[in-house]
RNA sequence: CGGGGUGUAGUGCAACGGUAGCACGAAUCGUUUGGGACGAUUUAGUCCGAGUUCGAAUCUCGGCACCCCGACCA
């Protein structure tokens, strides 16, 4: 991509919100934009950060059998009544069509995946499977925050599981589990995300979060000393002690809700009739659970938990661009090295942005820091004399040169 | 939803009830070119509606919007 093309514009004035220096940094570097309250477009930049999230979330999702579907945003009020959320989720979005009739926009989709599942699901030999999408929620807050970490608008990944067992259940639970946590590591967050224990709202007993450590948060946790098991502060008068390892020291932290999965037990199956004939010719109500990932807030919080005073630092796995080559000078000699080496990154298959402004170097610096992409390669008249270019990780502070003909061997993918 | 705050140029800020200004951005020209360069010229604004007043960005009332604290939170 050319940086003389892209859709953006950085800003150098603080614009933040008091309480989250993501939202100042996201929408200061282009990646971002306010529509209103708690609903924000993403901008080139921003959107391909969310996708690169979204893939990997993808990835894991169908490792462990999850297939992808579409479920539709508009649902009809009559499946909200059926499990009495229409009167008492005050989040929920109401909107009214012709002839006044009433319609819910959806901020999850228990209401409709499990009248679906009803079609699909007769015996025993039907289960367990589950199915996901990647979609755009609805939830009208009634206090947006905390920039793009709480909106009223956002994309999330939802997975719905079904088993004929609870043992089945279990295991499957544990598995995602799992998976949650590979896909935390993978977006750069491994070592402050924790799976913690929390209330289940009103579908069950108890749930698992993943918290990410954050100032910004809005979540307290308590994390054991001895075992680093997680509790949610608003359940955490009901465990004194830890309840893996019965220490009873705690360290105390800010964390936002990046995960959240939940043993839904029949508290959907029930009021759908969702049931299945098992081996015994019984009819048993069906096993659910329910597995979300917000990708802004993911996005968000990564952010929050990988910047300095310069401007974003992505990982590898989510920056928008693997490679920020930057042109200094405008000589015909330069333009032309730069435009060579751009092509030859392309033919790579490598994600450069290419900037090819011109703009004075401590500009093109001082975004680039910004921006935030893991390698920046300057190639320059200083650099071209010894058949070089300099490259510098935005995560270290040492540049080294190196010979052009050996850049793509410096690219370190995992 | 309770409490508080703020709405001024594209962005960030200033202006006692008395001529709306600064910085950044954008545009043109020239000089610059390894850490947000310099000069000149230019561009663009008081959230909406009522009221008080000789006169309102400023005071009052209403509306709308945004932000913060709390409550809430699959």
């Amino acid at each position: 991509m050319l940086q003389s093309k892209l859709f953006y514009k950085t800003n150098k004035n603080k614009s933040a919100l008091a309480d989250s220096v993501s939202h100042d940094l996201l929408v200061r570097a282009g990646y971002i934009d306010q529509l209103m309250a708690g609903v924000y477009s993403f901008m080139p930049l921003g959107f391909r950060v969310l996708k690169n999230i979204e893939d990997i979330i993808r990835k894991n999702m169908e490792a462990i059998g999850g297939q992808e579907l579409l479920l539709p945003v508009l649902q009809p009020k009559e499946n909200w009544q059926k499990t009495g959320r229409w009167e008492t989720l005050d989040i929920l979005f109401k909107v009214k069509g012709s002839g006044d009739k009433e319609y819910a926009m959806g901020p999850t989709h228990e209401e409709v995946v499990t009248p679906l599942a009803k079609k699909m699901v007769f015996s025993y030999r039907d289960l367990p499977f589950s199915v996901f999408q990647i979609q755009t929620k609805f939830r009208d807050e009634l206090r947006a925050k905390s920039g793009i970490l709480r909106t009223r608008e956002f994309l999330m990944k939802d997975l719905y599981s079904f088993h004929a067992t609870q043992a089945d259940f279990d295991a499957y639970y544990e598995k995602l589990a799992k998976v949650y946590t590979n896909i935390f590591k993978e977006v750069g967050i491994g070592k402050i995300t924790h799976r913690t224990l929390a209330s289940g709202g009103s579908f069950s007993k108890y749930s698992d979060e993943f918290q990410t450590i954050t100032n910004a948060g809005e979540d307290i946790i308590y994390i054991c000393k001895k075992c680093s098991t997680s509790i949610n502060k608003e359940i955490k008068a009901e465990y004194p002690i830890c309840p893996k390892c019965k220490a009873n020291e705690f360290e105390e932290k800010k964390s936002i809700e990046v995960g959240n999965i939940f043993p839904l037990g029949t508290g959907f199956s029930k009021p759908f009739d969702l049931k299945f004939t098992d081996k015994d010719a019984t009819d048993k109500p069906v096993l659910m659970g329910c597995y979300g990932i917000g990708l802004g807030r993911l996005m968000g919080a990564i952010v929050e938990a990988s910047h300095d005073e310069k401007g974003i630092i992505w990982p590898k796995s989510v920056a928008p661009f693997l490679v920020h080559l930057i042109q200094l000078g405008t000589d015909k000699k330069i333009t032309t090295s730069a435009q060579k080496l751009y092509k030859s990154l392309q033919m790579e298959h490598l994600e450069v942005l290419y900037d090819d402004r011109v703009k004075t170097p401590g500009e093109k610096f001082a975004e680039s820091d910004l921006l935030g992409i893991p390698y920046r390669v300057v190639i320059s008249e200083k650099t071209l004399a010894k058949n070089s270019v300099e490259v510098k990780e935005r995560s270290k502070n040492s540049v080294k040169l190196v010979k052009i003909s050996q850049l793509h061997k410096i690219f370190n993918y995992q």
